[in-house]
RNA sequence: GCGGGUGUAGCUCAGUGGUAGAGCUCCACGUUGCCAACGUGGCCGUCGUGGGUUCAAAUCCCAUCGCCCGCUCCA
C-alpha cells in the first residue's frame, strides 16, 4: 500500500475511534494544534507512564552495573525571560527573514550575502546570493557579468561579500540589491524578525516590560533548577533530572499530522556527570533510549539511530544521535528523539547570565583522595594553588547528556506501528479483512474487554461483576451489544489485547475464556485468576 | 509564506441552479452458545465558514479557514 494511503487510513481511524481530533474543530480548527480523545489520552498517558517508570523510577543499570540516580521535576511553562536569553533562544528563535516581492520567495536574511557589481556600471548594483549555495553564487556572478558587459566593462569575481543584514535597514541600499532569483534590483523587503517562540504578557498590562515566552523546550527549567535539586535532594553526580511537559514552537509550517505541532509534549532527561565520563554516559543513554523503543514494540527495521555528522552538530555538542522512525508519511526516517552530548554549555550559560555558581563539588572524590593531603578543607587546599586539572577532579561544571523525546511523536509512531490489516475468519469460517491495532499491552488504551457470550441465562450479570472487579485495576470495557464476533472486532480496532468471555461453561464451573488479539487463540482459565493473569500479561 | 488539489451524515461517497440522498456505522427491542449474522424501529447534515449573484445556490462568483501534495522553514 502506498505510504500516503496508509497514513490517511491511520488518521481516519484515529478520528473515528477517538484517538486524535483536530483542535477546536467546530470553529474550523487551528493549524498545528491537536486534541487527544478518550482513547488517545489513555494511550499517551500509558506512554508517559512507561517512560517515567522505566527511566525515572527504575532506570536500567549503568555501564558498570551500578544503580542510576534519577529524580523528577515539573517546571512552569512560563519562566523569567532571562532564561531564554541565557539559553540563546531569545536571539536564536528570532530569525530575521526577508521576502522577495517579485518571486514571493522568503529567505533567512542572515543567510543572504551581497557583493558589489562592477564599480563603473551605472546605476551601481549589488547582487544577493544564499550563503554556502554554489549555484546561487554562480547565478549572481553571471548577472553581474552580464550587467558589466552591457556597459562595456568586464566583471570577473566578487572581491568580497557582506551580509544582507548590514544594509537591510537602508531602503536606498536595498533598492540596489538584485535578489537571488530575480534580474531586477529592489525586490527584497527589509529583514523582519520571525519569532518562533510564542509570546504573552505576565500581568494585565501588555507592555515590553512584562513580555514572557511560552517555553520552546522543557530542558531549560531543569538547568535553571539544577542547584535547587542538588541542594534539596541529596543527589550525587552522576545523576539525572527528568521532566515531562508541554512546549511550544511557532512553527512556520506545521505538517504531517501531529508530527510537527506548535504545541507538543516532551519527555526529557538531563543527565549530569563528570566531564571525563561524559562520553561513556552519552553512549549509555543512546543505547538505553534506542532499546526502550524496541521493548515497546517498535520494529527494529523502522527504528534507526543516526549519529549526526560534524556539520550538523550544534557548536557546543560533542555528539548527538537522533533516534529516527520511518513514518508512513515520509520515505525518510524522522526524528523521535535526540540524544545530545551538550557538554557544559547550558550550565555555563546560566552561570554567566544568572551570576550564580552552578559548580558541583564532588565530596566523594574529595574524601577518597584524603590520604596524603595536609588539609581536609577544600577552600584551604585551593589556597595552595593546585593545578586546574587537580581542582577539576573535585569541583567542576558537570557535563550534560540530554535524551529528549517527543511524547506526541512517539504516540504517533506507536499508532503507525500498531496499524495492521490482516485476515480473520467470519461466522462461516471464511477469511475476511480485519483491522487491528497491535499495541504493546503496556501501551494499549484498553487492557481488556469483558463480554457475556449472549444476553441471557445470567451471563450479563456475571460478566458485569467481573468488569466491576477489574476496572479498579485496569482500563477495561464491558460490552453486551450485538453478536460476540462484532464485539471482538470492535476491540481489535482499538487495540484491546485481551477479551474475556463469560459463556455457558462459566455458569457451570466458573471458568472463562481469554482471547488473544493477535493470534485469536482462546484459553480457558478460572474466573478467580483473571486479575492475576492480566497483570502477568500486561507487565 | 508561495503554488496546486480538496471540503456534502460518525465513515465512504452520489448529487452541475428547482423539496439534501445511499450504503455502512451508531442506538433500542427481539433474536443470537465464540469472531463485523438476522428482523423491526430509530438518531444524525442551515452541504467547512462568511459574503455576493439569482424568484431560487451543495451547485455560479468573491473572501476566509482547515486538510493533502510540492517548495520554503525546522534554533
Amino acid at each position: 500500500m502506498p505510504s500516503s494511503d496508509l497514513m490517511e487510513k491511520i488518521v481516519s481511524l484515529c478520528r473515528k475511534r477517538g484517538f486524535i481530533f483536530q483542535s477546536s474543530e467546530i470553529y474550523g480548527g487551528i493549524n498545528g494544534f491537536w486534541d487527544y480523545g478518550p482513547l488517545g489520552v489513555e494511550l499517551k498517558k500509558n506512554i508517559k507512564d512507561a517512560w517515567w517508570r522505566d527511566m525515572v523510577r527504575n532506570p536500567p543499570l549503568g555501564p558498570n552495573g551500578q544503580e542510576i540516580t534519577m529524580v523528577g521535576l515539573d517546571c512552569s511553562i512560563i519562566m523569567n525571560r532571562k532564561v531564554w536569553v541565557a539559553s540563546g533562544h531569545a536571539s536564536g528563535f528570532q530569525d530575521p527573514m526577508c521576502d522577495c516581492k517579485e518571486t514571493k520567495k522568503r529567505y533567512r536574511a542572515d543567510q543572504l550575502e551581497v557583493f558589489s557589481g562592477h564599480p563603473e556600471v551605472n546605476p551601481p548594483l549589488m547582487y544577493a546570493f544564499i550563503k554556502g549555495d554554489e549555484e546561487s553564487l554562480k547565478l549572481a556572478i553571471k548577472k553581474a557579468e552580464k550587467a558589466a558587459r552591457a556597459a562595456g566593462k568586464k566583471f570577473t569575481q566578487p572581491v568580497h561579500s557582506v551580509s544582507y543584514m548590514t544594509l537591510a535597514k537602508n531602503a536606498d541600499a536595498r533598492n540596489q540589491v538584485v535578489g537571488p532569483d530575480v534580474e531586477v534590483p529592489g525586490t527584497l523587503t527589509e529583514a523582519r524578525p520571525f519569532n518562533l517562540m510564542f509570546e504573552t504578557h505576565a500581568g494585565a498590562i501588555k507592555d515590553d516590560d512584562n513580555l514572557v515566552y511560552l517555553r520552546p523546550e522543557t530542558a531549560q527549567g531543569i538547568f535553571a533548577n539544577f542547584k535547587n535539586v542538588v541542594d534539596s535532594s541529596r543527589v550525587k553526580i552522576p545523576f539525572g533530572i527528568a521532566q515531562i511537559g508541554k512546549a511550544f514552537r511557532n512553527e512556520v509550517n506545521p505538517r504531517n499530522y501531529t508530527f510537527r505541532s506548535r504545541e507538543f509534549e516532551q519527555m526529557e532527561i538531563e543527565f549530569f556527570c563528570h566531564p571525563s565520563e561524559s562520553r561513556m554516559w552519552y553512549e549509555y543513554w543512546r543505547d538505553v533510549r534506542k532499546n526502550w523503543y524496541s521493548t515497546l514494540g517498535i520494529r527494529s527495521e523502522k527504528l534507526k539511530p543516526r549519529e549526526q555528522t560534524p556539520e550538523e552538530l550544534a557548536h557546543y555538542s560533542v555528539g548527538t544521535t537522533d533516534i529516527e522512525y520511518l513514518f508512513p508519511f515520509s520515505d525518510e526516517h524522522q526524528e523521535l528523539e535526540g540524544v545530545a552530548h551538550r557538554g557544559d554549555f547550558d550550565l555555563k550559560a546560566h552561570m554567566e547570565h544568572s551570576k550564580q555558581s552552578l559548580l558541583y563539588f564532588d565530596e566523594d572524590a574529595w574524601n577518597r583522595d584524603a590520604a596524603g593531603r595536609s588539609t581536609n578543607s577544600f577552600v584551604a587546599w585551593l589556597k595552595g594553588n593546585p593545578s586546574p586539572e587537580e581542582v577539576a577532579k573535585y569541583q567542576f561544571i558537570p557535563h550534560v547528556i540530554e535524551p529528549s523525546a517527543g511524547a506526541d511523536r512517539f504516540t504517533l509512531a506507536v499508532l503507525c506501528e500498531a496499524y495492521t490489516e490482516d485476515k480473520a475468519p467470519n461466522a462461516d469460517g471464511k477469511l475476511e479483512e480485519r483491522l487491528v491495532m497491535k499495541f504493546h499491552p503496556r501501551l494499549a488504551p484498553v487492557k481488556a474487554a469483558i463480554f457475556p457470550l449472549v444476553k441471557k441465562d445470567g451471563m450479563p450479570e456475571k460478566a458485569y461483576a467481573l468488569y466491576r472487579e477489574l476496572k479498579a485495576h485496569f482500563n477495561v470495557q464491558y460490552d453486551d451489544g450485538g453478536a460476540v464476533g462484532r464485539r471482538y472486532r470492535r476491540q481489535d480496532e482499538i487495540g484491546t489485547p485481551f477479551c474475556i468471555t463469560i459463556d455457558g461453561e462459566t455458569m457451570q464451573n466458573d471458568t472463562v475464556t481469554i482471547r488473544d488479539r493477535d493470534t485469536l487463540v482462546q484459553r480457558r482459565i478460572p474466573i478467580s485468576s483473571v486479575l492475576h493473569e492480566l497483570r502477568t500479561l500486561i507487565g
